[in-house]
RNA sequence: GUGGGUAUAGCUCAGUUGGUUAGAGCGCCAGAUUGUGGCUCUGGAGGUCGUGGGUUCGACUCCCAUUACUCACCCCA
């Protein structure tokens, strides 16, 4: 037997009504804030990746599903949203139609991780990017189309963090000043925090070992060494939150693992689905589109897990909507009677009410049984009479009594009021 | 890449100090006087006990290896 690929999902065909439920909900969001849908394709050059995400992160350097197509180019599955929208908005000139451009996107993307709960090889993200505003009114409204479509499935326990990481300016001066505390104090730290001082020194101040916590305590902090824009800015967005009653926390120590990412950043974390509980993260990427080989153009997106949404709704009993029954099952009691069923069921289909008949052969008892099981609203049967006649009972599942003949040849009408 | 846990029917799981034809519930299929579901009853299909070795008269049970799944680290959605 060949068995699915590790960290792989199959969405069978009798909870594939789940994703429809939340992707309606997610464009009708979209929609309400004028964004709109924008697709890019599943692999791109493996340069576009290299060169946006970062060359010394994780994502790159030993995650990506990267291989040569028979025209010996490097191409790489998407690992994540951003790169694919930035190179597109480049390359299509979006920088000439008016800004802000505001798109959104449904993809599926592809890490090669060892899975565990909350973490796939593919899995699926809602994303948003905003290109052309560099105002703090922009980045509370990314945060806001977030806020609103957790409100909007009835998910009430997110925790919003946010933190500013500076401009490139502020964050060469943080960078000496922290490595500068790390070495001072260096053996003190547990070994793998030794190791990220080097690597990824914002890291380490995110270690859950009792003595790194200790330690870092009195580390420096990125929001105190911000130039004074990017501490207005940050000063501003949270103004702007407040005005909007939205609830954050301000954690100095969240690091996105994407290089590209300048001043704000946040994430909405859940506490109910495991270790891996971010559902949304996101941030401010001004100098990505020009670094890219565009105008120099500011941005700000985020990207969110819709497995991890979807766990967070079940954890927490919320709804994801119905798979929708068929309405009408048609009973044949013969070889003979089962070819008017199809008939009678293409006369219901093409009015677009669902409609279906036996296709194994069985007993009128097993096929009520069937019809019950699926959850049909009603039964009709046929046999010899009802054809003769051109009659027959339309059999209401729900109600009891509430049985009506009916006219085969119109049988329709009697749905279309 | 590094650790821990688990592998018995489609699903959830029993299986006694190693002992003969491996069980239950649910689900599936078929019946309960011949054209009507839900409840009940009866019967049926379905498992080389993850795989390969080893110990033993005898292994689902003990040992080793291997694979898969799973959780956690790392990292991220």
């Amino acid at each position: 037997m060949i068995r699915i690929q590790k960290g792989t999902k199959d969405v069978l065909h009798f909870e594939s009504y789940k994703w429809h439920f939340i992707e309606d909900k997610i464009r009708t969001l979209a929609e309400s804030f004028g964004i709109k849908e924008i697709r890019t394709p599943t692999f791109e050059a493996t340069e576009l990746f290299a060169r946006s995400v970062g060359e010394t992160t994780d994502i790159v350097n030993k995650e990506m599903y990267t291989f040569i197509d028979k025209g010996n180019r490097s191409v790489t599955l998407k690992p994540e949203g951003t790169a694919g929208v930035v190179r597109s908005y480049i390359e299509n000139n979006l920088s000439a139609v008016p800004q802000p451009v505001k798109m959104y996107y449904l993809t599926p993307v592809f890490r090669y991780e060892r899975p565990q709960s909350g973490r796939l090889r593919e899995h699926h993200q809602f994303g948003i990017e905003y290109f052309g505003s560099d105002l703090p009114i922009t980045d509370a409204e990314v945060i806001l189309v977030a806020k609103t479509l957790f409100d909007n499935l009835g998910i009430k326990d997110l925790q919003l963090n946010i933190n500013s990481i500076g401009c490139a300016e502020c964050r060469r001066e943080y960078n000496k000043v922290l490595i500068d505390f790390f070495s001072k104090n260096k053996e003190s730290f547990c070994p793998l925090c030794q190791e990220r001082m080097d690597k990824n020194p914002l890291r380490v101040l995110d270690c859950k070992e009792d003595k790194c916590i200790e330690l870092n305590k009195k580390a420096p902090i990125v929001l105190d060494y911000l130039c004074s824009a990017c501490k207005n800015h940050h000063e501003e967005l949270k103004s702007i939150l407040d005005c909007l009653d939205i609830a954050y926390e301000v954690n100095p120590y969240i690091v996105r693992g994407l290089d590209y990412y300048t001043k704000t950043v946040f994430e909405f974390i859940s506490k109910d689905i495991g270790a891996q509980g971010t559902v949304c993260g996101g941030g401010r990427y001004n100098n990505l589109v020009e670094q890219m080989g565009g105008k120099s153009v500011p941005a700000i997106g985020f990207g969110m897990g819709l497995e991890r949404l979807i766990m967070v709704m079940e954890e927490l009993g919320l709804s994801l909507g119905e798979d929708t029954p068929c309405k009408v099952y048609i009973a044949p009691l013969g070889e003979e009677q089962r070819k008017h069923a199809l008939n009678i069921a293409m006369a219901l289909r093409r009015n677009n009410i669902s409609a279906e008949t036996d296709y194994m052969g069985r007993s009128l008892k097993a096929q009520m049984k069937y019809a019950d099981k699926k959850g049909y609203e009603y039964v009709l049967v046929l046999g010899e009479d009802e054809i003769i006649k051109g009659k027959g009972v339309l059999k209401n599942m729900r109600h009891k009594g509430q049985d009506r003949e009916i006219d085969l040849s119109q049988i329709e009408k009697y749905f279309l009021e």
